[in-house]
DNA sequence: GTCTGCATGTAAGTCGTTACATGATTAG
DNA sequence: CTAATCATGTAACGACTTACATGCAGAC
């Protein structure tokens, strides 16, 4: 029982292991690099933060820019967050819950006409191709800014599963069009 | 606002549009079949049932087994019901909220030894390869089971999305095993 | 006789999204 | 001047899991 399991309380821990940073910057560091396997929104991050702050994992330090009004608040890591969040790192990972709309359609395709079918792959065929050009993108980009980082070696790993998950779902967009037309 | 997102209802009825099924026979429907891609829990199952009986997208009978004394109640699903399922399937699909912990947990990697990440990595590698496996017996009964239903096309390009993915995988873990060592 | 599988359902609690509320700063 | 971006936070609601509660039937 209190099984504890939302995971973004070390989402935020491993970002701030990073550097110190805003919640704010915290959820743009999200947007950018972990979305494609892992999201949080906006009404998980700050509370999040206050619970790190009261768990010592992080400190808190209003760094307001430079005579400016605007609130700003820089979170740092704790040696004690540290330990929590490698604990947590090392701990065998749960399994994802999958859940894709698209595939139940499809799975239940037989109800409605085989264009309704065609119209969802050919939708999901677009996207995927999309998908590709931005990883493409996204690869170079981290090479090219982050060098030298100890961190490039993993960023590149996750970066790659989206790579090759995605091909792997453009083959599969294009035969099922093929089955179906 | 009152957005309605639970798709549980549509999954209900997309199995009762195969044939009458209890709610038990949903939930193993489901493990056998949509599992790698939709799953659905006893809590929901129930509760979504009753709210088709009442919605009017399907019957309830109680069907007992001859003189036995066990409730069984067996659920079909109304033309109302066909009508509101060939509706949503027609709709687009939304677009599948993925949350991979170990791809979270590799993201962060450097702030754990190596050997940390490359364990996620080959236990990854190993439930990969048992589920390659099964996909191949799954495949054989789906195609000597249902010879002639008309659903058989659409449920092998479901499967065949859960074979190619899983192979990427395992291609993924394997390059990403080199990559660490 | 006891374990597994069939069968139904509810309650508690967590998780997470969305929308709201507020306001400063900067670029056009 | 106005829109976008930076920045923080809360409230309400919905979705989902887990655990609980109950009991029949068949196999061994």
């Amino acid at each position: 029982m209190m099984k504890e399991k939302s995971r973004t309380k070390y989402t935020v821990l491993g970002i701030l292991a990073i550097e110190p940073f805003t919640g704010y910057e915290i959820l743009k560091v999200i947007e950018t690099s972990t979305n494609h396997f892992w999201s949080e929104s906006e009404g998980q991050i700050y509370p999040a933060l206050a619970q790190c702050v009261k768990d010592g994992y992080a400190t808190c330090k209003q760094d307001n820019l430079k005579d400016s009004k605007r609130i700003r608040k820089v979170y740092t890591i704790t040696t004690k967050g540290r330990k929590a969040l490698k604990e947590w790192l090392q701990k065998q990972a749960q399994p994802p819950l999958v859940r894709n709309e698209l595939l139940l359609k499809l799975f239940f395709g037989n109800n409605v006409g085989e264009q309704s079918n065609l119209d969802h792959l050919l939708k999901c065929k677009k996207e995927v191709e999309e998908e590709c050009s931005t990883y493409k993108v996204i690869k170079e980009d981290l090479i090219k800014n982050y060098k030298n980082s100890p961190h490039l070696k993993y960023w590149l790993i996750t970066l790659d599963y989206g790579i090759k998950l995605t091909k792997s779902k453009l083959a599969w967009c294009k035969e099922s069009i093929k089955a179906l037309s």
